[in-house]
RNA sequence: GCGCCCGUAGCUCAGUGGAUUAGAGCAACGGACUUCUAAUCCGUAGGCCGAAGGUUCGAGUCCUUCCGGGCGUACCA
């Protein structure tokens, strides 16, 4: 389907530019002061507004005089039906046929980028997510991360960005060094044993002091470069990366470039930015012979304004490993650089920050999540209460199959699996980053209400609709036949998409999509229950519809695709 | 103890640089499928926006204190 369409307005959102429109009108009148439209909260009130109470000082008038003076100073345009003054607001009732069509045309013009506002062409940005302790299968907390982070590196591109992902591997580090020695004696170990293997060492060196000098004394053979130690860290690290990226490449989160802390050890990048470092001035070894870094006049908020990057054996901690990642993504000159971290991680990026600043680095955005809860607490590996990424997907499979066999006597295995997947993303996206998000099975396992089945249902809904009006879309249509209230409504939500993304993306949260597709849903399935488009009485009235629905299944579409939920042609 | 984040309907969550009457979903109750997919819609009920002060013509939104939860607070990553 190929669509030509003439927009009526300027390029860009239609409502956006009544708005500019409207706000030129009156700096004619009161060019000092700032002048931001509002939407009124009923649609009785009209569809913007002028506050005019931060004008009242300025123009040393009550706020209704203004509201009234200004009233006659706005200009004839085509998309304004009325202006009223209520109170201190000054009202517009805009033009419902121009309204819905600028909408629908500039939609239908856009396509796949409605919504975008094209911030990103010709940039370069890096995202970080993901990069969590290989040691087991993810659960869904941390599966916050990857959640998040793909749907940051989406909205990037959306945005246009070139946009590189990384994800940076814990090859080295104690945990993994357990693992190895877990696993020693053993022919081979899968993901699945992985947890296992890893509670059972973790005990073991919880109770013997010898076998955790093991644990360090392996970590010093792999930094010394022994070919030994390094094979097996590789092997058993290569299971974990390929454990989950299985997991997570199956809900469509992918990485460009993976990093090895590993890698930065044994090129001696760690040792030369200790080097660095020391030439600061900053380094200073401690009592036990360990580098630590002051970060004295940083006003960190921890007890002691140190950070320690290695080990009296001189072997490294994570943070200088991550201090010499995190210079090597600056070094890409990629901007916004973006890394995605727990809540847990801020004061720490916040010492990562102060590391680069000594050595004359800015450093990356941190994006922080807070954790995933349980209705009874928290998750805890110990009380075996943790659930499974894997595990949910699974379940929300069964369902959405079960559901499916319910309604059609078959289930299609790859729709079964988008709406499954399409509930598991969004039941955690929907929720802002800073807020914990409770987990309690049955709202996650929903695919009712506020869901990503919800979305995707609507979409099917549409494009049933344009498959039985033999999928062709009329070449235009008359908008002036559209007069109910929900008509207009729908139009309007559409039109408010473009502005969530722009906010989405600014603030790198993902909810907000989620809420703006929610919205446009929600007053699709009024109009679609209150409206019959290939039935209805009028010829006019059809097509009109139908281009109505068109764009409504173009930006439920682009909405999920920003959070990474596959739309689906019918479910 | 100190620092950061959160506290909105029974439950899960929205609420845009303060601004006209605080919104959804789930659960409950009552309705709507011979009509484009009822994974839907409509209606009813449900709120001292954690508490108390303060700033403002105006506060769920800003400030202070307190309470509750989450996360930190050098040798895990």
């Amino acid at each position: 389907m190929r669509y030509q369409w003439r927009l009526s307005s300027e390029r860009g959102v239609p409502v956006e530019s009544y708005k500019r429109i409207i706000i030129e009108d009156i700096k004619q009148h009161v060019p000092s002061a700032e002048i931001a439209l509002e939407v009124p909260p009923d649609p009785k009130l009209g569809d913007l507004a002028l506050p005019c109470f931060p004008l009242a000082p300025v123009l040393r008038k009550s706020p209704a005089a203004i509201a009234a003076d200004l009233k006659g100073k706005i200009g004839q345009h085509d998309f304004i039906d009325k202006v009223e003054v209520v109170g201190g607001y000054l009202n517009f009732y805009l033009n419902r046929t121009t309204v819905i069509r600028d909408t629908v045309n500039a939609i239908l013009a856009e396509g796949q980028s409605y919504g975008s506002s094209g911030s990103g062409r010709g940039k370069r940005a890096l995202v970080e997510h993901t990069s969590i302790n290989p040691n087991a299968s993810p659960h869904v907390g941390r599966a916050r991360n990857a959640l998040i982070g793909d749907s940051i590196v989406r909205m990037l591109r959306f945005e246009g960005y070139d946009v590189e992902v990384h994800y940076f591997v814990n090859d080295v580090g104690k945990q993994i060094a357990m693992l190895v020695l877990g696993a020693e004696g053993r022919e081979s170990v899968t993901f699945d044993e992985l947890l296992g293997v890893y509670v059972d060492i973790n005990r073991r060196v919880e109770e013997d002091p010898e076998l955790e000098k093991k644990v360090f004394a392996l970590l010093s053979r792999l930094e010394s470069g022994d070919e030994d130690a390094i094979k097996s860290f590789r092997q058993i690290v290569d299971v974990c990366i390929d454990g989950q990226t299985r997991i997570l490449g199956e809900l469509g989160i992918r990485y460009d470039v993976f990093k090895y802390e590993s890698d930065y050890v044994s090129r001696g990048v760690t040792g030369e930015i200790l080097g660095r470092l020391q030439a600061t001035g900053k380094l200073e070894k401690d009592t036990d012979g360990r580098f630590v870094l002051n970060l004295e006049g940083y006003d960190l908020p921890s007890r002691a304004p140190y950070v320690v990057l290695t080990r009296a054996d001189g072997t490294s901690l994570y943070p200088l490993r991550d201090i010499a990642y995190t210079i090597d993504k600056v070094l890409t000159g990629r901007n916004p650089n973006i890394v995605v971290l727990g809540e847990d991680q801020k004061l720490y990026f916040q010492q990562v920050r102060a590391a680069l600043d000594i050595l004359g680095y800015a450093a990356p955005v941190s994006v922080h999540y807070s954790f995933v809860l349980l209705p009874d607490g928290k998750m805890s590996t110990r009380q075996g209460t943790v659930v499974l990424l894997e595990d949910f997907m699974k379940e929300a499979v069964a369902k959405a199959t079960e559901e499916m066999e319910k309604r059609h006597g078959e289930a299609d295995e790859a729709i079964a699996k988008a709406v499954a997947y399409g509930a598991v993303k969004y039941a955690i996206l929907k929720v802002a980053n800073e807020r914990n998000v409770t987990f309690d099975w049955e709202s996650a396992l929903s695919f009712e209400g506020d869901t990503g089945p919800y979305l995707q249902y609507c979409h099917a809904r549409i494009n049933s609709i344009i498959r039985r009006a033999g999928g062709e879309l009329p070449a235009g249509a008359d908008f002036s036949v559209l007069t109910e209230d929900i008509e207009f409504e729908l139009a309007k939500e559409l039109a408010q998409f473009p502005s969530a993304v722009s906010q989405a993306v600014a603030e790198c949260s993902p909810h907000i999509v989620a809420n703006a597709a929610a919205r446009v849903a929600r007053a699709f399935s009024t109009f679609y229950n209150q409206c019959p488009v290939l039935n209805a009485d009028d010829e006019r009235v059809r097509d009109a519809r139908l281009l109505l629905c068109a764009s409504v299944k173009q930006v439920i579409g682009n909405g999920m695709s920003l959070l990474g939920i596959d739309p689906v042609e019918s479910m």
